[in-house]
RNA sequence: GUGGGUGUAGCUCAAUGGCAGAGCGCCGCUCUGUGGAAGCGGAUGUUGUGGGUUCGAUCCCCAUCACCCACCCCA
């Protein structure tokens, strides 16, 4: 039986054992970033279109932002990124926030694209930023969560490395080529693309866009340069604070990142699988002029997004997900016969009432069958109330791990499950 | 938006221009007061949809839809 109507293109259906595994993920995520001492916010999830116009790239708006109209003929969207919503949040209580602000926010986002591996058209988004503070320690904080998450999911930096770059310093650099400043963007885009085309088709692509062979062979040295970020003394300090944060096995500098987002002006930074699989699996950096594009006063900031999509597929390569655990924690009333139901709804909700998660089985079945149910839901603590049980006041209590069962007075049953659920070996 | 691939049982997939198959799962029984194992038995299909070629199409051709993968962009 094939349903006619289909899930809308780009979503997931979380099952129960995937919602557990999204629960999950967002656990981990709060508690690193409560660890950081990091407040949780959100913005709306519905904004106007114009919001996303100011800063976030041609591309984003234009071609990848869910746009509606509303009943009154508004042109809504669901909203492609959060940044803009905080940065106007923070521009319309600019004087009343206590700085530096650290917020962080998990929630879904629409992006209309075509779905491939690692990116669906609605996802999750962890989102968190330091705003209000320029250091080079402030940027190196943002940097040790993502590896404290890392740490925190069991992902080794043998596994995962985030790679770090200066904006500036490249521009520095380019000009110190006789790169114009004109030229820049288009040399980003150069550069953040040289993974992934052939060595000819690059050089290419590069005299396409004004470059001399010449241009390209400095370009080309450059980005071979792993030392160069020594001639920033912004990097300089921030892997100086990544080392006695002790983080430094996570980090490495790549002259090679740098991202397509326009509104960064300072460091950059992406995790990746080290062995280049799928896509970033986060990516951050920090930007100065971001509320100042909302109308604020300008007022710097770092951050960095992480997808749910990207995260979860390699946390399953890995085979760092969570074993489902369905209702280990949960028992099961059986009901034995139709006489009896009444007898089992009232143990099922003295159980509840002791605290205990407790579900009741709906009718009368053979005992196989509801011991079987119990098995399959990952109960392992099962209660048996039949006529034997009755006559004496007392109940069975079942232990599907040892396959033990006692029986006890119906009066402490709360008590021995409860113990039972403590300590699965107890019986 | 561009390019490629795949659509067959609930799932994963096989097969053949001539009766539509397997494994897993599911249901039942062995077993009317005890689950996971085992054995035995059972059910399930407009072969994505529409058209064409053919005596005959699940197979070949065309169209269409859906999904997957890559590009673009990005989490």
């Amino acid at each position: 039986m094939k349903p006619t109507i289909q899930a809308v293109k780009g979503t997931r259906e979380f099952y129960p054992e995937n919602m557990e595994n999204r629960q999950w993920l967002y656990g981990q995520i709060r508690k690193v970033s409560e660890l950081f001492g990091y407040q949780e916010w959100d913005g709306p999830f519905l904004e106007k279109i114009d919001l996303y116009a100011a800063k976030s790239g041609e591309e984003l708006v234009k071609e990848q932002a869910f746009v509606f109209s509303d009943r009154g003929g508004d042109s809504v969207t669901l909203r492609p990124e959060l940044t803009p919503s905080l940065a106007r949040m923070v521009a319309q209580k600019q004087n009343e926030l206590v700085y530096p602000l650290r917020w962080w926010s998990f929630g879904p986002f629409w992006r209309y694209e075509r779905p491939q591996k690692g990116r669906t058209r609605e996802f999750f988004q962890w989102n968190i930023d330091q705003i209000g503070v320029n250091s080079p320690e402030a940027d190196a904080e943002l940097v040790a969560i993502c590896a404290s998450f890392l740490k925190s999911v069991e992902i080794s930096p043998e596994q995962v490395l985030i790679s770090i770059n200066h904006r500036k310093l490249m521009e520095q650099e380019l000009i110190a080529l006789g790169i114009e400043k004109e030229k820049h963007k288009t040399i980003f885009r150069l550069i953040d693309r040289r993974d992934k085309m052939h060595a000819d088709e690059w050089n290419a692509y590069g005299v396409e866009n004004g470059l001399s062979l010449n241009d390209l062979e400095n370009l080309k040295t450059l980005l071979d340069d792993k030392e160069l970020w020594k001639k920033s003394e912004e990097l300089v300090r921030i892997f100086n604070a990544l080392e006695k944060m002790g983080v430094k096995e996570y980090v490495r500098y790549d002259p090679s990142i740098i991202r397509g987002l326009d509104y960064y002006t300072g460091i950059v930074f992406e995790a990746w699988d080290v062995t280049g699989d799928g896509r970033a699996i986060l990516g951050g950096g920090h930007y100065d002029n971001l509320v100042s594009d909302v109308g604020g006063d300008p007022l710097p900031g770092v951050g960095f997004a992480m997808g749910d999509v990207m995260a979860t597929l390699l946390l399953q390569k890995f085979g760092k997900l969570p074993e489902s655990v369905n209702l280990a924690d949960t028992a099961l009333v059986t009901v034995f016969d139709d006489s009896l139901i009444g007898s089992s709804l009232n143990l099922a909700s003295q159980l509840r009432n002791e605290g205990i998660k407790t579900v009741c089985y709906p009718e009368a079945a053979k005992l196989q069958k509801q011991l079987k149910f119990a098995d399959r839901m990952g109960i392992q603590v099962v209660l048996v109330l039949g006529p034997d049980e009755a006559q004496n006041g007392q109940v069975t209590i079942k232990n599907l791990k040892t396959r033990n069962q006692i029986q006890v007075k119906i009066s402490e049953a709360a008590a021995s499950v409860k113990e039972l659920l403590a300590n699965p070996q107890g019986l």
